[in-house]
RNA sequence: GGGGUGGUAGCUCAAUUGGUUAGAGUUCCGGCUUGUCACGCCGGUGGUUGCGGGUUCGAGUCCCGUCCGCCUCGCCA
């Protein structure tokens, strides 16, 4: 074999006058005659144009090299030199090129499918790039993505292993849980009829190693989720996975941050400096969400207060409106300049676009310096002193209203400040705005099952102070969870644990767990909790959202190397598929498919 | 489970109101070409219009069903 000396985007003009040898794929040819040929070759890290002219080669090496064509795989040697024509600045190896003298054809390509072309790339169907991944992935945007996202775990090695962390391997088949996502499931063939179930997270392996003495843990790991997917969301995911003992929230997020500054100051060699922070509260009233872009200056202000009195039904109504033991809400955006930049047409998207939240619709008023214009106008005109104070309102702006229960129109305005700050540019794409959000509640009411239910897990500890009010008050009791967020994406999110056995048990008491119940789905960790378990929390790192920043992409699919679609499917290994039927007697089954009703 | 959108040559796209033999660029194949680099010039191959049914003298186009991709709501402790 005709084995390289350099990879192809090494060799420099301080290399002319040598010896090489290159191993790649070809990239493009160009041929200009019997006597002379252009062959790019391609590989990990970049191009080096292979010249076979009949100056340096023979007649047979050039009419060899004539039948290359796109994606063969060759291996040349010559003399590396500078080039004879113009240098081309769009290669890094572009100021030389290298003479052939030997070409060895490793293995002859197929007319490709697709060409692993950046150019083309972002035309191309998806669906074709997912079944012939192995050529997508050749391209150089794809190849950095991925060698960036091997630095980015290996920094996390490193950067935790400094700091005392062990890591750990929890197990993959286990059993089902009964709150949150669905479980992915597996027969288990030596208990016939029953299931394991593959883990959500390692959740509770890793409060068992604290409890175990390991003191600090690590874990890369893949986690499941059988849910629908999204562009941002897999439902087979990784995460940088970590656990600390005898410690408070402010370690852990002392810790993790650390960890996003090491990341940005690696990869991007930006400084992200000292990370705010802020309540759930705080984050919900003003920006409608619990992971706000603080990039988009926009934000939202309660007006239920200055509007009660109105005899404006839509408001009037939504104040009459509870639910969770929440009141109804009028809450407006202030959107400077808007009476100019927000057309009638985006205007009337935007009540098509929160309709899509379950509210009814966006009113709108122009502000001048007359006072209220259009749309609502005159029912906002009795509280115009009151409106301008608390929206700060200038002359020339507009103002975008919501009515309707608590959640609904946070949720909804809080999409709606997205969608404006996006449509009049309003965020600054090239910058980084870190962000913890902390002081979650401990439950949310689920109106339906008519109980409490645990907002991050049922294994999150109330805040030190937050004790007292965990029977009492449970929708009041804030938790000591925290939320690493940039820009609008929640990219890590962590609690510190429940680490008494009486505390526990109230809360899954609270989301009506019974004894039974709890005994049987997490009696060993009653049971690990009872022998000695020191305080402890932890926090898990989006390893796949984590990328799609530091790369820039929105598509969770690019930074996984073989990603599924929404379907669940893998186009390339054409899964899932059917299995012969003794495997699905070997569990002591048979599958019966019920049939869907039309 | 709901909503939206798309599927035509290997790839990216076009095709008027339902009307001739479904076109173009590119890949590929052949020829030409000694300084190109998204090389260039000439010629050629290439089609179950996702699949199944229906309406019609006639369907890529209209209707019904279905499969697949993408976006999204629900969901994602």
């Amino acid at each position: 074999m005709l084995k390289r000396t350099h990879t192809c985007g090494q060799p420099r003009l301080a290399n002319a006058g040598t010896t090489i040898a290159l191993n790649g794929w070809v990239n493009t040819y160009r041929d200009q005659g019997r006597g002379l040929l252009f062959v790019d070759i391609r590989d990990r890290d970049g191009l080096c144009q292979v010249v076979f002219d009949l100056e340096h080669g023979n007649p047979d090496l050039v009419q060899k090299a004539r039948a290359l064509r796109r994606e063969d795989v060759i291996g040349v040697r010559g003399t590396l030199r500078q080039r004879s024509g113009e240098p081309n600045h769009k290669l890094a190896t572009g100021e030389v090129e290298l003479a052939a003298e030997e070409l060895e054809i490793f293995n002859k390509a197929e007319n490709p499918p697709i060409l692993p072309d950046d150019h083309d790339a972002e035309k191309i169907n998806e669906e074709i790039r997912l079944k012939y991944r192995y050529i997508d992935l050749r391209r150089p945007r794809m190849q950095h993505i991925l060698r960036t996202r091997s630095k980015v775990t290996k920094l996390a090695r490193d950067y935790f292993a400094a700091n005392g962390f062990a890591e750990v391997e929890t197990p993959l088949l286990i059993k089902s849980t009964p709150e949150g996502a669905r479980d992915f499931i597996v027969p288990a063939r030596l208990h016939q009829g029953m299931w394991y179930a593959l883990p959500q997270s390692p959740q509770l392996f890793k409060q068992i190693l604290m409890v175990a003495g390991f003191d600090s843990y690590i874990q890369i790991c893949k986690c499941l989720r059988d849910e629908d997917p999204r562009a941002d969301r897999q439902a087979e995911f990784s995460q940088i996975d970590l656990e600390m003992s005898f410690v408070e929230r402010e370690d852990v997020m002392t810790m993790m941050g650390g960890f996003a500054h090491a990341v940005w100051h690696d990869i991007l060699g930006y400084d992200i400096g000292e990370i705010a922070q802020m309540t759930w509260q705080e984050a919900m009233d003003r920006f409608g969400i619990d992971r706000p872009d603080l990039r988009n200056p926009l934000e939202i202000r309660e007006i239920t207060d200055i509007v009660a009195g109105s005899e404006f039904q839509v408001f009037q109504q939504a104040i009459e409106k509870t639910r969770a033991g929440r009141a109804g809400c009028v809450k407006a955006i202030r959107v400077p300049g808007g009476a100019e930049k927000l057309t009638r047409k985006m205007t009337d998207g935007y009540t098509e676009f929160v309709k899509q939240f379950k509210t009814g619709g966006v009113a709108v008023a122009k502000f001048t310096a007359a006072g209220f214009e259009t749309g609502i106008a005159k029912h906002l005109d009795p509280f115009k002193d009151a409106l301008v104070a608390r929206l700060a309102l200038q002359a020339g702006d507009s103002v975008l209203i919501v009515a309707d229960h608590w959640d609904t129109a946070t949720k909804a305005l809080g999409e709606l400040r997205l969608k404006v700050g996006r449509d009049l540019g309003l965020v600054n794409e090239s910058e980084w705005r870190f962000l913890w959000v902390i002081d979650f509640p401990m439950f949310d009411w689920d109106e339906d099952g008519q109980r409490w239910v645990a907002m991050h897990h049922p294994f999150t500890s109330p805040n030190p102070d937050q004790f007292h009010l965990l029977e009492s008050e449970p929708g009041k009791c804030l938790s000591a969870g925290y939320d690493l967020v940039v820009n609008g994406s929640e990219i890590a999110g962590g609690s510190i644990r429940i680490h008494r056995m009486d505390v526990q048990e109230k809360v899954f008491k609270l989301i009506g767990l019974t004894k039974e119940d709890a005994d049987a789905k997490f009696g060993f960790l009653l049971s690990a909790l009872r022998h000695g378990a020191p305080p402890h929390g932890g926090i898990a790192f989006g390893l796949d959202r984590l990328l799609m920043h530091l790369v820039g992409t929105d598509n969770i699919r690019d930074v996984i190397a073989f990603p599924k679609t929404q379907s669940g499917g893998d186009l390339m290994i054409d899964a899932p598929g059917p299995i012969d039927e003794q495997q699905i007697l070997d569990c002591g089954m048979k599958v019966t498919l019920i049939e869907k009703k039309s």
